[in-house]
DNA sequence: CCCCGATGTATCGATCCGATATAACGGTAG
DNA sequence: CTACCGTTATATCGGATCGATACATCGGGG
């Protein structure tokens, strides 16, 4: 869900599109789900709904060129000029803000349950984000997460019983390699859970 | 990539829609990039290109009812009627086998480079493949995704030298159980390579 | 001065996903 | 026997995402 992600970075500030795949990028590593080609309509999603708005076509928004304040007067008019032509495209920053309701939707969206159909991403994206969840909706999230991978790996293993001797190397290669991976996830989850919930004691 | 999963796995045995994907999730774990939304389409374009073809629209395909061979042919016109009428939904098998222009789109799909814009699920489904590549082939698949990982791990690093102090915990841990999954990924790597080249030799 | 690379917004087509509809079959409860 | 239910099976829809590409502006170096 790019809209939590875009909420997320906005409840801390204003920013604009490309800065905020940048952050998005840095902060998931690079498989965030953000990209120009969801990003910039997931913008328009979230503005329609009165999510976010538009707080500045600040033309490149820098410190003055110093040449007193024709400069910037002279800016702001060729801002106006290409944003009325209906540039289709450019340099000039359509930074958002996140509004009240959006801050609302970014709760609902953080604790949402979505019945376990939470991708690997969606979860690395709600624990980044943690912090803004009370503690028990921390625990909520991170038990809830356990139990998907858990299951996941009890799955894993009825499927190599049952097909062991069918699948070549590679195969067996991959597939073992992924279900150590989910047994690091699963462990990495509990120190979390314990952290937590120590924390809270 | 889907096409190259499905031929994948027709190039072993002629199989129908559900029981590809079933064999897909299986193989890949939950995250293969199958579901029927987009493994249908997936087969009809393969179709429409004449990668594989429907081989029988064999209904149930099950030992004959043994009630003599009326049985059989009752079922055969139940089919006929009902495939001819463009039933919409319902149990009617497809079962569809690779041809030999598919079994050469294969061979291009599997060896194709992608210029780094190998997603992580399409490493993994190559590698489960590796079998069919030539063990040049293999070596080279394993040494592109290594080099892919390294870079990442590389910018992850930079990225958290970078913003030290600008993080929660929450997004911190995220951050750093990536670069330990990363770097157990390129370890398991380096392993593979290692066999590979110690097998050639 | 002019081109290059970084910054920036935007859109297109293709693909993929989750939900849902449709339908036939096998078994079992009444 | 039938009425229902869970599994098997194909198909489609709308929406989200992706990668590529286009367009536009700015700063800096040759």
């Amino acid at each position: 869900m790019l809209e939590l992600a875009i909420l997320g970075l906005l409840k801390e500030q204003a920013l604009h599109g490309y800065e905020l795949k940048k952050r998005l990028s840095e902060m998931l590593g690079p498989f965030s789900g953000a990209s120009f080609g969801s990003l910039y309509p997931a913008l328009r999603r979230l503005e329609a709904a009165g999510a976010v708005e538009a707080v500045a076509s600040d033309p490149v928004a820098r410190p003055i060129p110093m040449t007193g304040s024709l400069g910037g007067e002279l800016a702001a008019f060729a801002a106006r000029r290409r944003s009325a032509a209906g540039a289709k495209g450019g340099r000039t920053r359509r930074v958002y803000a996140i509004t009240s309701s959006g801050q609302q939707l970014f709760e609902e969206l953080l604790a949402a349950d979505s019945g376990s159909t939470d991708d690997d991403r969606t979860f690395n994206l709600k624990l980044a984000f943690a912090r803004h969840l009370p503690p028990a909706g921390r625990v909520n999230l991170l038990e809830r997460r356990r139990a998907q991978l858990v299951q996941r790996l009890s799955q894993a293993r009825a499927n190599a019983r049952a097909r062991r001797g069918l699948l070549d190397a590679y195969s067996r290669s991959v597939l073992e390699h992924c279900r150590e991976t989910t047994e690091r996830d699963i462990s990495w989850l509990e120190q979390l859970i314990a952290a937590e919930k120590g924390s809270v004691k």
